[in-house]
DNA sequence: GTAGCGTAGTTGAAGGCGCAACTATTCCGC
DNA sequence: GCGGAATAGTTGCGCCTTCAACTACGCTAC
């Protein structure tokens, strides 16, 4: 995980067997862990607070959400699938669960004999609204009431610079 | 995922049942989201350079690194644990898959007859040499490339101060 | 109109992970 | 020293995710 295992292997690294590879310095390590770490924990706590407490896993919080939020509550599988950076088998497994727990379901596109889209019911509705305000409260506790404006603002920033090179594969 | 039912669901979200709700507002959102998405692209696209081009997933590879940065190159398994950010059962599963691999092999512990060493070998120390630069050339393209200097020390302090809060359970 | 290619989505197998139950050992009080 | 609680670690089961193979439909050109 760490990148760094010059430090751990000086003699061998010091060959350079790649070429010249830029490893981390000690100040970006330490960047790279406090990130790397807290982000890590941040998102498995976040998603255990959620399915403890409602039984509903924060990879299928998103696609309700993704669900809630278009007008007609439904959306193509990949359409969905891109939303909520999932792959397409992911979301069609995800789905079909979903589907179990009457929450979600599947119709033939009218437009695209290939296509399906997911309908949100009223149930998976009516489930996401009794999600909702806890997963909000925990966001807020672990999140955003550890963080002064000023770090929530070059959070933002941060996020979107990553974000610009990371959508475009 | 994003905590920002009301706007799908205007007229239920009013009445506002478990009393007051802190919900986000659309700075919130967005900043909320921004960390988000882009923490599980980067995290989803560093384990995925590394996974198919050295066939060590980041979870091993953590693993590996830990092991190397101690003298002996053995730790307790809990403490292994601990610095992986892994369960017991999860880091006792992949020991096992590690094992079969021939990169770590498990010892009894002499201090305490309840515990065991996980010892890295050669071969494993070998794996992870190999690995590491195309790890750490990873990071820099997709992290530190992409970032201002000052938007590396705002990471670090992010990161730093929200592991002050997840830190202690 | 049909061959061939691209797109949409599904499926099954294999591996990763969490949880709860389990074994084995040590620690503590008496 | 002995009974019970606590600690260390493992294991089986079930769910989730990935990957590759697969079906089904649409699109284009001929």
């Amino acid at each position: 995980m760490t990148v760094h295992v010059s430090s751990a292997a000086p003699g061998a690294s010091d060959e350079d067997p790649m070429g010249d590879v830029r490893w981390l310095d000690v100040d970006e390590q330490r960047a790279w862990r406090a990130w790397l770490y807290s982000s890590l924990l941040l998102q498995d706590r976040l998603d255990r607070d959620l399915t403890h407490e409602t039984g509903i896993s924060h990879a299928y919080y998103e696609i309700l959400v993704q669900l809630s939020e278009t007008e007609g509550r439904m959306l193509r599988m990949s359409q969905l699938a891109d939303r909520c950076l999932s792959s397409r088998s992911r979301l069609s497994h995800a789905v079909s669960r979903l589907e179990e727990r009457g929450w979600v379901r599947r119709q033939v596109c009218p437009d695209d004999g290939r296509g399906q889209l997911a309908v949100l019911t009223d149930e998976g509705f009516a489930a996401l609204e009794a999600a909702a305000p806890i997963h909000v409260e925990s966001v807020r506790t672990h999140l955003f009431d550890q963080l002064s404006p000023q770090q929530v603002e070059n959070m933002r920033d941060l996020g979107e610079t990553l974000l610009r090179h990371l959508d475009r594969p």
